[in-house]
DNA sequence: TATGTTAGTGTAAAATCAACACAAACAAAA
DNA sequence: TTTTGTTTGTGTTGATTTTACACTAACATA
């Protein structure tokens, strides 16, 4: 296979905005997992997890590897979010970005850890360091997808246990949403679209009533997809 | 500058879905604008207009490029898509697309004309030819895109001209959304969003009764917008 | 056994959506 | 000038959906 194009050609890496939720907190929020930068440039700054593409991997599975890699992460949801490309978002010469939006639980998913020389750190979405790169803009595309897409398709529940109440559900979505909803509507909602199962178990160990545990009926949900039928918030 | 990763790079082509749209028709429906390939791999063969992206131009900049250069647009709405990255979908190597939808009337923007040597045509979105590369996939997946997005952004009104009747919006959504509205409804509902200036101006011409003509108001669509406001169909 | 806290439940008013028909306006033909 | 054919433009009513709102049940701990 003779090689066509000769000419110069951009870089290209992908980038993770992992968004990491812990149902447990009293006070729930938004966190993003950040690696602190040992090289120049951006040295000491903090920066999203990612790398460059493989020319034996397609996007999807770079995006999974630098995951895994760099945050210690497997087997979570995530898509890919916009590839941004501006000519100097990166000092050492032309490079693009094919980001990525993951959601993971941060019980299911042990609190970062970080692995080689890196240092990896959850941040909450409201105190943010500052960002190398374009990181900030990506970050805020990352945001405004989540807050979108929460709302008409049923992703949401990626950042729950398998198991969760439905304050834990109502909660997550006030988190994301930044609103309060009626919990008495919100059930009944939630409750019409029949994508609940009671898993007959209970959530114990407060000093209050015990709450009912539920889990997502994804291939339900796949299957009334296909119908036409609309998740929505 | 010393260039840092000088591990072998995808090449990053941009490649286009351009939507055309004809308020005039009798039965409008959506098309795509595809060129005739001269040139292997896949001569002969139908593709989305496209080309390889410059070190000197962003992401954006490469799809107006191609835009103007293989098809001869200008000035008219586009957005970036989805970037596709399998290993093989260009039999030449490894090259990744990162793609766009643009959406065009075309009675402001001559129906195709097609530049230099190639053989631009519009095509109707279900008498589509064969397609090169996995354009195939990249037209599906723009066409659910265009569908997702025009219930609840206003970007439906790129499609038709500066001013536009009643009749031919909705014609227009139902085109997209391959269903009917009740013409009360639909008139009362977009009234309601105050988004459509009435210019004075009728539409004459057939036999029949004349229709007013409006405009779309997109600077107040801006600032209703950051007020939360949300347009929806 | 008492206390503090969260879980779980129904109803009524308001807002929105869906269904439906006819007169007015125009160009062309008679 | 009148008639004809066709499309525009407009309100109301019933059905459905959404919103607002308060109290008892259940649990762990003291």
């Amino acid at each position: 296979m003779s090689y066509t194009y000769k000419y110069p050609r951009p870089a290209v890496a992908v980038d993770c905005v992992i968004f990491g939720y812990d149902h447990r907190l009293e006070e729930p929020d938004l966190q993003i997992l950040l690696i602190e930068r040992k090289l120049a440039p951006f040295k000491g700054k903090w920066a999203l997890p990612g790398g460059f593409v493989q020319m034996n991997e397609t996007l999807d599975a770079a995006a999974a590897r630098e995951l895994k890699e760099e945050a210690g992460i497997e087997k979570v949801y995530i898509e890919q979010l916009y590839t941004f490309g501006e000519i100097d978002r990166d000092p050492r010469g032309r490079v693009l970005s094919v980001s990525y939006v993951a959601l993971v639980n941060l019980e299911k998913h042990r609190p970062s850890a970080g692995t080689d020389a890196e240092a990896a750190e959850w941040f909450s979405l409201n105190k943010l360091p500052p960002l190398a790169f374009d990181h900030k803009t990506i970050v805020k595309t990352a945001i405004e997808r989540l807050r979108g897409k929460v709302r008409y398709q049923p992703i949401g529940f990626e950042l729950l246990p398998d198991e969760f109440t439905f304050t834990e559900l109502q909660n997550m979505y006030e988190t994301i949403l930044q609103r309060t909803f009626d919990k008495r509507n919100f059930r009944k909602k939630m409750d019409s679209y029949g994508l609940l199962i009671d898993t007959g178990g209970m959530r114990r160990g407060k000093p209050n009533r015990a709450a009912k545990l539920y889990r997502f009926d994804g291939k339900r949900y796949k299957t009334l997809e296909k119908r036409g039928f609309l998740f929505e918030l």
